[in-house]
DNA sequence: CTCACTTCTTAACTTAAGTGAACGTTTAAT
DNA sequence: ATTAAACGTTCACTTAAGTTAAGAAGTGAG
């Protein structure tokens, strides 16, 4: 687990075996069983959550029903928008799969951040590059339709469509499950003809 | 000018008279006429733009069809996928006023980093934030209907909806400009009785 | 192993958004 | 000032998503 980490990381920084050891006192590593909710909405919490193994998936609770915004598989983060804010979460957090995740918090960030300012420069970099992940996530959801999102989650996260329910996936995708199983049959029909 | 980006910063960090006068050398300011095309889709480019004064558009062009994705204004910031990915721009950005902008780019800000390690922390601590109103953003828009994103707007940003063309808004809330029309329409139905 | 529950799909009907067109109004260019 | 283009609204029609309901298939708890 830990080696997974460092690699991800050494993409960005690299590290000294002094670094190394720093953060593995640090004890991050959890592993969590399927369907655990690890924070629920209204909650305020201050651990961030890093995807080693399985999958994570943020959804709200609106008039009842789920609506599912984002699935986070390896090598993907969530930080709730309470560790930041401060205020109660807007979201739940819950794993879809038993899986592995490292756990942070600020406290701990700030205090890499002090013995090793490399870190602090390691979250300015994700942060931006997220900020342009996020970006290109929600333009690409405005720009399209359903059946366009849907084909393009098709290329870009092929996996997930077979990872996750079928109505997780459709509130996902902004719809409801009775129109994406009409919307895959749409598009069986079409690739026929 | 300087004084309005000035107070922006100081919400974050408190800024020496060092600091203050190594930023002023930097030379940021443009006033750009309603209308500009700073970026367009396909381009490479290395600045950022932040918004003094004014409004900037991001968009696409998809089919022939502009689809704006997101408006700019006072104290908000966009960083083109380009200056991070190093590549072509996905949008164009465009003022929808005259506007006054700060520019930025990753060498002056290496320049800033280094010279002054709290403008790091600065970028880490908005970067951070704009994370959390990204995802905001984009959540409330995956669980709201066109017209609940009308009502939401009217609601958070009221003056966007006086500022901003209604065929470029109704693109930014996912519909065709008739859409939006009749949206209205159907609203004020509804309030009458 | 069975029964209950959740999940997925299909169908018929309703509602809202897309489309194409018309028309009055505003804006911009010459 | 004139004229063309762009803009916003309305309408009739089409298409796709929401809703309600039913049934088949898979899953899990006891």
């Amino acid at each position: 687990m830990q080696n997974l980490l460092f690699d991800y990381i050494s993409r960005y920084i690299s590290l000294t075996e002094d670094e190394k050891s720093a953060m593995a006192d640090l004890d991050v590593f959890r592993t969590v069983k399927k369907g655990t909710v690890l924070l629920k909405a209204g909650q305020k919490s201050r651990d961030g959550y890093f995807v080693l193994k399985g999958c994570l998936r943020t959804y709200y609770i609106i008039e009842g029903e789920e609506k599912t915004t984002e699935f986070y598989t390896e090598m993907e983060g969530v930080t709730p928008n309470c560790v930041v804010t401060n205020e109660p979460s807007g979201y739940y957090v819950a794993t879809t799969e038993d899986a592995i995740i490292a756990l942070s918090n600020p406290d701990m960030e700030a205090d890499m951040f002090e013995k090793f300012p490399k870190f602090e420069t390691l979250c300015r970099i994700l942060s931006e590059e997220l900020i342009v992940k996020q970006q290109t996530n929600i333009d690409d959801f405005k720009t399209s339709s359903p059946e366009q999102r849907y084909l393009n989650l098709l290329q870009k996260r092929p996996h997930l469509i077979q990872r996750v329910p079928q109505h997780q996936l459709a509130s996902y995708l902004g719809v409801k499950p009775q129109s994406l199983s009409r919307l895959r049959a749409r598009i069986l029909e079409k690739s026929k003809s």
